[in-house]
DNA sequence: TATAAATAGGATAATTTTATCCGAAATAAA
DNA sequence: TTTATTTCGGATAAAATTATCCTATTTATA
């Protein structure tokens, strides 16, 4: 569904916020070894999210990656998607038509439209808020 | 969502039983052509869905792949994704957890259970015939 | 100002996916 | 039985994704 980079990014991202919350900037060790992902390969995803305005990066001693408090509950999944894998997994053709629209469509397409409408609703409707908040209460786990 | 190769061979395989349903063997080049893919790799596909029993092929001149015209509509997406792509895209963690359930869900598991149903449902119950008619009526289309 | 601790970023490697090529085996028909 | 046609299968290659390593740059603090 999403590539590994992608994965790696929520889950950082998460990560990231539920520290962001208490005060605390997390290094690319520390979440790799939190969300059990290849630290090298962790950072530059996290690098990109920066570019991309999800996360913030603080260069230098006592630096970091965080997240501005009042933002963890406006970073929808579909950012964080969108900055890593685009926007093909709900708006490209599940066949791979370079075309596929009501007057072209490929032979899956209406039947595809609920399954991606309901992806799309959900990348966009689930905040890290959300999420952060059931790791803390040992609802849900980053690993393994 | 889906590999090139699952893409090639669902539509390879709805060409087939396009062909098939009118009498005819296809070839990997005709095949090709007609879904706009690379030949040699598209035979591949083609030898891993004889191998699962999607569909048949028939060696030697005058030969080339087909499906039997009674098993056409008990096709369904599924076994074709499932061929190719194994079931982890409605069975694995959307986030690559190990382990994901109910007693250990990853942050997102929740929310995907939806998506996911609705796409398993989708593949289970769409069949060969029906994509096919499709792309006789012109309604749908294998390229572009 | 020097030092230590961090992220940034380039180079490279490993792995997986996608793609190509070619000879072997099968088979219908001449 | 020969020939032409076709799938099968192994070997490679190319491209994309995933992963690692090393140095440069930044920055807080002693």
């Amino acid at each position: 569904m999403f590539s590994k980079a992608c994965e790696y990014g929520i889950k950082a991202s998460i990560f990231i916020a539920i520290n962001s919350q208490e005060g605390r900037r997390v290094s690319p060790r520390e979440i790799a070894e939190e969300i059990n992902s290849p630290k090298a390969f962790t950072a530059k995803i996290l690098q990109a999210l920066v570019r991309q305005n999800v996360i913030k990066s603080v260069q230098g001693a006592y630096g970091g990656f965080e997240i501005d408090k009042k933002d963890i509950q406006n970073i929808k999944l579909s950012q964080i998607v969108n900055a890593i894998d685009g926007d093909n997994i709900y708006n490209g053709c599940g066949l791979g038509l370079h075309s596929c629209d009501e007057n072209h469509p490929c032979p899956v397409h209406d039947k595809f439209i609920k399954v991606r409408a309901e992806l799309k609703q959900m990348l966009e409707t689930t905040n890290l808020e959300q999420l952060a908040l059931d790791i803390k209460s040992g609802v849900s786990f980053l690993k393994v």
